[in-house]
RNA sequence: GGAGAGGUGGCCGAGCGGUUUAAGGCGGCGGUCUUGAAAACCGUUGUACCCGGAAGGGUACCAGGGGUUCGAAUCCCUUCCUCUCCGCCA
């Protein structure tokens, strides 16, 4: 399992049953219903084509005959009665494939990815697998201050204005606050473009229902996202992993150009349903916060080395900012609905005395190119084949501020900016109350 | 928002009811020629699905969807998109 490329093909899961059932049920899903409908459906279809395709081969040839004839002065109207009922009769049979078709898409549309082999079995975060840790958190010998107490007393964190702007989960940074914000932006677009190799993209904030159905947040996370009023079929994006990765939907690239990475600045925007009573104080989870992100197309042989690497990258990001940090393997029953595996970047918050997930990093295979139809011509030759995706925040931006003020702070209320940030805050070395 | 013009293969561009299996050109690939290259000439050229061990065969695709017809790239309806002019606007 995994790796194959060829997950949730409906071919694949109609041929390799007991895998799939078995993959999925690490992952906590109960499909065997619709596992057995997706087969059922498979074989109904395959009966049917060949015998749709057969009387179509007669229409056509039908028709041919009757332009012959007809040159010919000859009479038509046998020819053209028995067009007719095959007509009447190809359009039957085609609304009937069509219906099975859509039962047949819409069953595995609604199945999440197969988890990969190296992926630990288990059922919440408390199965996840720790690799590696980085940097030591700081013992503090004085009473710290979580970042909804700092924040605010530094006056760069606004929340009770964010609440009467917009309403609650939403903030609004002021002076040092915006400024460290946007110096955290420019930092990591530079970082990853000129030493790790993406190219910067400025996509649209808005996007439509095929793009959304491309990366899988829709049909069935309809529910997570802000929709425009109106008669627009239009969504603001949850991350701009929706737009990086649909920026190729429906094209065929060409091999050599493989890997292709991409990251972008983008504010995101959720509606965080059924999160309510989660992390309600501070800028944990907002309704809108700015994420630097990385997506990448590769091909399937090396889409699991570019994840370590597309991990690597992110990671790299908290080294020079100096903050504390653990990557954590996700295990089957946490991982995304998109994902085959799942790297989670966790870093230090004083103020929880845990790590708190900053980043998540992840391989979709070939289950979100499969929705957006994204293929390649292998550099070798022969048929084409669906990229592999990759996404991974590089990193937060929200959480990455906060992260450093908790960390960071001084006893006097002060904040120390770490070295590699201050290039980008006319090397201010401190962020004081003013 | 008002008025008009358009969307054809990787690109340009013909076709406006039936020998069009979508002309022709460009590009790409292969070959001839050449010391090598260019030019010229010849050949070739997409995607998806179905049948088949393969060779091969079939069906669909001219922006999307629907309709008229024995037969639709071509006619009609509709949606989307692009362009031009006017209005508005960062």
């Amino acid at each position: 399992m995994g790796g194959r490329g060829s997950m949730l093909d409906p071919a694949y899961i109609r041929d390799h049953m007991e895998e799939v059932r078995a993959g999925l049920r690490n992952r906590g899903v109960d499909a065997d219903k619709a596992l057995e409908e997706i087969a059922m459906l498979e074989t109904a279809r395959r009966r049917m084509i060949p015998e749709l395709e057969g009387l179509k081969r007669q229409q056509n040839a039908s028709a041919d005959e009757f332009a012959k004839a007809k040159r010919m002065a000859k009479d038509t109207t046998q020819i053209q009665e028995a067009n007719r009922q095959r007509a009447v009769q190809i359009k039957q049979m085609g609304t009937q494939l069509d219906s099975i078709e859509y039962q047949r898409m819409s069953a595995v549309t609604n199945l999440p990815n197969l988890p990969h082999a190296s992926v630990p079995v288990g059922k919440t975060s408390a199965d996840n697998v720790e690799v590696r840790r980085h940097g030591t958190p700081r013992t503090f010998d004085f009473a710290a201050l979580a970042h909804w107490d700092l924040g605010p007393a530094l006056g760069i964190i606004d929340f009770e204005r964010g609440t009467r702007l917009a309403g609650a989960r939403f903030t609004v940074l002021s002076g040092a606050g915006a400024r460290l914000s946007r110096a955290l932006i420019n930092f990591m677009l530079d970082l990853h473009t000129t030493e790790h190799g993406y190219r910067e993209i400025e996509p649209p904030f808005l996007a439509n229902s095929d793009t959304l159905k491309g990366t899988a947040q829709l049909p069935k996370f309809e529910q997570d996202l802000f929709k425009i009023a109106g008669d627009w079929d239009l969504y603001l994006i949850p991350t701009a992993e929706v737009p990086l990765t649909n920026l190729h939907r429906g094209e065929i690239l060409d091999g050599r150009e493989l890997p292709i990475r991409y990251t972008a600045y983008t504010p995101c925007f959720r509606s965080e349903a059924g999160s309510y009573g989660q992390d309600v104080r501070g800028l944990i989870r907002q309704h809108q916060f700015d994420k630097v992100e990385l997506v990448k197309l590769t091909t399937p042989e090396q889409s699991y080395d570019e994840l370590e690497s597309l991990t690597l990258n992110a990671e790299e990001v908290l080294k020079r900012l100096e903050l504390p940090y653990r990557v954590v393997l996700l295990c089957t029953g946490d991982m995304g609905f998109a994902s085959a595996k799942t790297y989670d970047l966790e870093v230090w918050l004083p103020s929880q005395n845990t790590y708190r997930e900053i980043s998540s990093c992840s391989n979709t295979e070939a289950f979100q190119a499969r929705r957006a139809n994204i293929k390649f011509r292998p550099a070798a030759g022969g048929r084409t084949e669906f990229v592999h995706t990759l996404n991974g925040s590089g990193l937060a931006v929200g959480r990455t501020l906060i992260a450093i003020l908790e960390n960071f702070q001084q006893e006097d209320g002060s904040v120390v900016v770490p070295a590699a940030l201050r290039p980008y805050l006319d090397g201010a070395e401190k962020i004081t109350r003013g």
